[in-house]
This record gives C-alpha cells, sequence and structure tokens, in this order.
DNA sequence: TGGCAGCGCAC
DNA sequence: GTGCGC
DNA sequence: GCCA
C-alpha cells in the first residue's frame, strides 16, 4: 500500500564521484524496510559515489540490512561468510549521513551468529517481513510491533531501526516513481533538495505505526472497512513534511476525520493511544488475531475458536472442526509466513515456464504479484497463464498441476477449480496451492489463474496490482461508465436490477497498456505499481 | 444513509 | 447460506 | 473508519 509514488522528482542528481560513499559497492537487503527511506538511502548512496548492485556479487562491498535474519532470508550464509563484504545495518547509513562522513563500520557490523538460515523464530520472522500489502490490508502481521518486540537481539538500536510497516517494500528500480496520486497531496518529502542535509521521512511515526496495528486488529476482528480507513490514512500522514503538533493540522486533510482527528490528537499529546492500548492487553483480540493469521481461518472462525477455550496454535492442532484448508495453514504456518527471495522465485517461474511449454507449446506462463513489480521477496506467487491462439489453454491447468504435483513442486492443495470448459466464470481456471522450492520443503503460497487470451491483459493487470492501483483503475473506469474487473472491461449496466449482465462481453485488449490508455491512464510499467 | 468489488470455492 | 481469500 |  502506501502510495509511496510522491512525485518524486524526475532529475535523478547526478552522483559524485568523490562522495563519502565512493568506491562503495553496495547491495541493500529491502526486507523490512520502509519504502520510502529506501529510496532515500538509494538515492543518497548513488548520489555520494556508490554503486549499487542488484544481486549480490562478487564485486560488492558492502550489504546493508535490517537485521540479520533479513539478510539471511535473502542471502545464503554460507555466500555472506564466503564473501569479502562487510555485512551493516542501515543504521550506519543513518549515521553516516546525519554526520556527513563515514561512520566507524565495526559497531554496526551484523552477527550472524543467531538465528539459522531457515529455523527463524516465527514472529521475529514475520516482524522482519511484514507482508507487502498485496491486495488488500488483509492479514498484514502486526508490523513494527513484531519487529520490535519479537526479534530484539538483532536490533542495533530498536529506537527507529526497527521501524517497518505493514505495506510495501519497494524495490524501487527507478528512483523516478511517477506520481498519479491526485487524491493526495503530495509535498516534496526528502528527495534531496541539492543540499545534502538528510531529512529522515517518517516525521510521524508515532502516528502511523499505531495506525497500522489498528489495521491489523480491526481486520482481524472482521471490520474490514474500518481498517481500511486506517489503511488509506496513513500514506496521508507519511507524506506530511513536518511532525504533528496539533490535530488541527491535520483536520483538511483526506481520510482524516473527526475520529482520527481524535486519535491523532490523544496520540501527540499522550504518545499513545488508550483505544489500542486496550485491545493490546485484550486476550481475546489477541488470540483472534493469531488464529486470523492461519490461511483459511477468518473473523468468523476465529472467535468460535477463541470461545471453544483454544488461545495458542497448539490447541488448534486438535481441532477437529478445522477445514482441510486451515489444518494445512496450521501445520505450515510459520512456511507460508515466510518470504521468498526474488531470484528464487525468478528461478520458479522459469521451471514453470519449462514445464508448461512441454505440456503446451508456446503457453504464456508469467510471474505477477510484487515479484512482477520488481520487488526483492515476495510472501507468494501469482501465476498468470494464456496461450496466444485464444484456445488450446483450455484443460492446460489440470495437466499443468498433475505434472507439478508428480515432480513434487506442488505439494498439497488449497483450490482447484476448472471453469474454462464450461463458460462460466469467463473461462478462468484457478488453483491455490503449496509449493516448494526444488530440493526443499519450505512451503510456498503458489496460485495459478489461466486465462483466455483475449482478456488476459485484465487478469495480467489485476494480478500485477497493486491493490491501489486496482482499486484506482477500478474507479477510474467506473467513473467512464465501465466496470473494471480482472476479467475484463464490460460496458456499464447500470440502471434498474440487474448489475452486470453477465451476457454482455468484455471488452477484448491485447496488452496492458491499451486498457491503461483506453481508461486514460498514464501507463506504469510493472515496477512503477509499487503505489 | 449507504458506498467502500464481487467472485467461486469449501463446508 | 456463511466464511474465506483473492 | 471516511465520504458523498
Amino acid at each position: 500500500m502506501a502510495p509511496k509514488s510522491t512525485s518524486k522528482k524526475d532529475k535523478s542528481p547526478p552522483s559524485d564521484p568523490d562522495g563519502m560513499f565512493s568506491g562503495m559497492v553496495v547491495f541493500l537487503i529491502e526486507t523490512g524496510v520502509q519504502s520510502r527511506r529506501l529510496q532515500i538511502w538509494k538515492q543518497k548512496l548513488v548520489q555520494m559515489g556508490a554503486k549499487i548492485e542488484e544481486r549480490f556479487s562478487k564485486n560488492v562491498t558492502h550489504v546493508f540490512a535490517i537485521d540479520a535474519n533479513s539478510l539471511l532470508q535473502k542471502v545464503d550464509r554460507e555466500r555472506l561468510t564466503r564473501s569479502k563484504a562487510k555485512l551493516l545495518a542501515y543504521q550506519w547509513l543513518e549515521d553516516s549521513l546525519t554526520k556527513g562522513e563515514k561512520e566507524f563500520e565495526d559497531l554496526y557490523v551484523l552477527s550472524l551468529q543467531s538465528g539459522g538460515g531457515g529455523s527463524l523464530s516465527p514472529k521475529a520472522d514475520n516482524g522482519s517481513h511484514p507482508n507487502s500489502s498485496e491486495i488488500t490490508p488483509k492479514k498484514g502481521r502486526s508490523s513494527a510491533e513484531d519487529a520490535k518486540n519479537a526479534s530484539p537481539r538483532h536490533m542495533i538500536d530498536a529506537k527507529d531501526l526497527a521501524v517497518v510497516d505493514s505495506r510495501d517494500t519497494k524495490s524501487a528500480s527507478s528512483l523516478a516513481t511517477r506520481s498519479s496520486s491526485p487524491e493526495v497531496a503530495s509535498p516534496e518529502v526528502g528527495t534531496s533538495d541539492s543540499s545534502s542535509l538528510y531529512k529522515p521521512p517518517d516525521l510521524n511515526r508515532n502516528i502511523t505505526q499505531i495506525f497500522g496495528k489498528l489495521i491489523n486488529i480491526y481486520r482481524a476482528l472482521g471490520d474490514d472497512r474500518r481498517s481500511f480507513s486506517y489503511y488509506k490514512a496513513i500514506p496521508v500522514i507519511e507524506k506530511l513534511p513536518f511532525k504533528i503538533e496539533s490535530a488541527n493540522q491535520v483536520k483538511h486533510l483526506p481520510a482524516i476525520g473527526k475520529s482520527m482527528q481524535d486519535h491523532i490528537q490523544e496520540i501527540v499529546t499522550t504518545g499513545k493511544l488508550s483505544k489500542l492500548e486496550h485491545f493490546e492487553k485484550d486476550e481475546k483480540v489477541k488470540t483472534i488475531s493469531l488464529f486470523g493469521e492461519v490461511w483459511g481461518i477468518g473473523p468468523a472462525t476465529a472467535l468460535k475458536l477463541y470461545e471453544k477455550g483454544h488461545r495458542t496454535l497448539d490447541d488448534l492442532r486438535n481441532e477437529d472442526s478445522l477445514t482441510h484448508s486451515q489444518r494445512l495453514g496450521l501445520k505450515y504456518f510459520d512456511d507460508i509466513q515466510s518470504r521468498i527471495p526474488r531470484h528464487e522465485v525468478e528461478e520458479m517461474e522459469r521451471l514453470l515456464q519449462k514445464i508448461g511449454e512441454e505440456i503446451l507449446p508456446s503457453v504464456i506462463v508469467v510471474c505477477g504479484g510484487s515479484y512482477r513489480r520488481g520487488k526483492s521477496s515476495c510472501g507468494d506467487m501469482d501465476i498468470v497463464i494464456t496461450h496466444a491462439d485464444g484456445k488450446s489453454h483450455i484443460g492446460f491447468l489440470p495437466k499443468f498441476v498433475k505434472r507439478l504435483k508428480d515432480m513434487k513442486f506442488l505439494r498439497e492443495d488449497l483450490v482447484f477449480s476448472v471453469h474454462s470448459t464450461e463458460g462460466t466464470d469467463s473461462g478462468v481456471d484457478t488453483y491455490f496451492g503449496l509449493c516448494t522450492y526444488p530440493g526443499r520443503e519450505l512451503r510456498h503460497r503458489i496460485d495459478f489463474k489461466v486465462y483466455p487470451r483475449d482478456i488476459y491483459a485484465f487478469g495480467l493487470i489485476a494480478w500485477t496490482g497493486n491493490d491501489v492501483l486496482n482499486r484506482r483503475l477500478r474507479l477510474l473506469a467506473e467513473s467512464k461508465g465501465f466496470h473494471l474487473d480482472d476479467t475484463g472491461l464490460f460496458p456499464a449496466t447500470h440502471g434498474a436490477g440487474g448489475k452486470r449482465t453477465k451476457g454482455s462481453a468484455s471488452l477484448k485488449f491485447d496488452t496492458e497498456k491499451q486498457v491503461f490508455d483506453f481508461l486514460g491512464f498514464p501507463w506504469l510499467e510493472p515496477n512503477e505499481r509499487n503505489l
């Protein structure tokens, strides 16, 4: 989430070969870092002479990460120890920038001692890798809170280093993100003016952090609407170039109503929010939140389980009312929670393309989601599939799934639906399941969506996201008298009665760009869609 | 006061 | 029909 | 929760 798309200047300042970071070749672990801050760091690094590597190559001299855990999740411990690169906490950057000269590195070295490569405690893991809010604020982990409380041993200075939000961790291959957020004022933040003064973003973290927790709590309680309101308020507050000292300063902002003002007032005067404090010590809220993190368990089920007397995930194992999917969600709770390094997704995408090709030549297999948006790690994989001839995609999915099961790539099924042969559901076949990286047992969530070629562009757009963009496109389409979803763009069937006439077919577009153009939305490359 | 998407699956 | 995830 |  979080429209990190603040109107960044398109002037990427020239890099100074004699800057304080000259000679450094850095590799950044983006996990758990707030996107805007990351952007600024990148910019400063380049600006002051460092070179940023997209991969952990041999010539890397410095690796930055929020903590050792996130580091180990991205790069093999072995490669790290073999490498001569310095492994530093981002705090070193912060301090160096503040100070105006390079800090003494040894005080910031990340120790690889703790946490085996994979046997991370679930909590510590969660905290450092909050679910980038893919499509909804959904099961965002309690973000910052977890990061701090759960893995203090990895924190250099918990003060504000542990800052993590439940939102996207942008990869930002391009610092110059286009701004397409008309509804939110976008004051200039941090994006270097030529002065080399370093301005930390997040002047109002005291507020956004609390709101972030409320998002998760309301979501867990089933109050999605309310949750979403806080979700919308955060990016608005984040963009303010000043620290809020009174509710009066925010009362005219969009998404900030009476209630938000009151909360903000309380936070800036007392430093906390009694409403949240109350939630956080509430046994029921805590338990329901936990249960709700299990795939397949939502607010209603979580409540039932709580009322049955369950209090821990362990308790749930002997609960026989759980569905098949919920059982799997429970069994692989930690697995599903852990994020997948980008390069592994890349390999698995290639594998899927190869297998697909063997079953159906010229089949198109693309990994969408945060991967396609360029993120450095992904919570799951969204695979979008089609075939150019417009018909041979039919019947592909069952064969594909069987083959992948035979070779032990797919391990467990969650949902499987085939419609292409019939005609329902616009002929989109869907599969949800668990898969493993070749040679491993760690389960990852994976989705397949098979589209007829003529509506493939819509599927690709929808499954690439992010959710903010999808929502904008939807609303834009609506305003022009159309209805947009992942299966097409339909002439509005407004008027009395029938919502969407199922009969009316979607407009056909060949490419994503054509859809953007038709709607009059400025084209965004996938990696620019991290709004 | 109703809107904030609305679908198909498992059960 | 409800709950859930997408 | 916010907004029209």
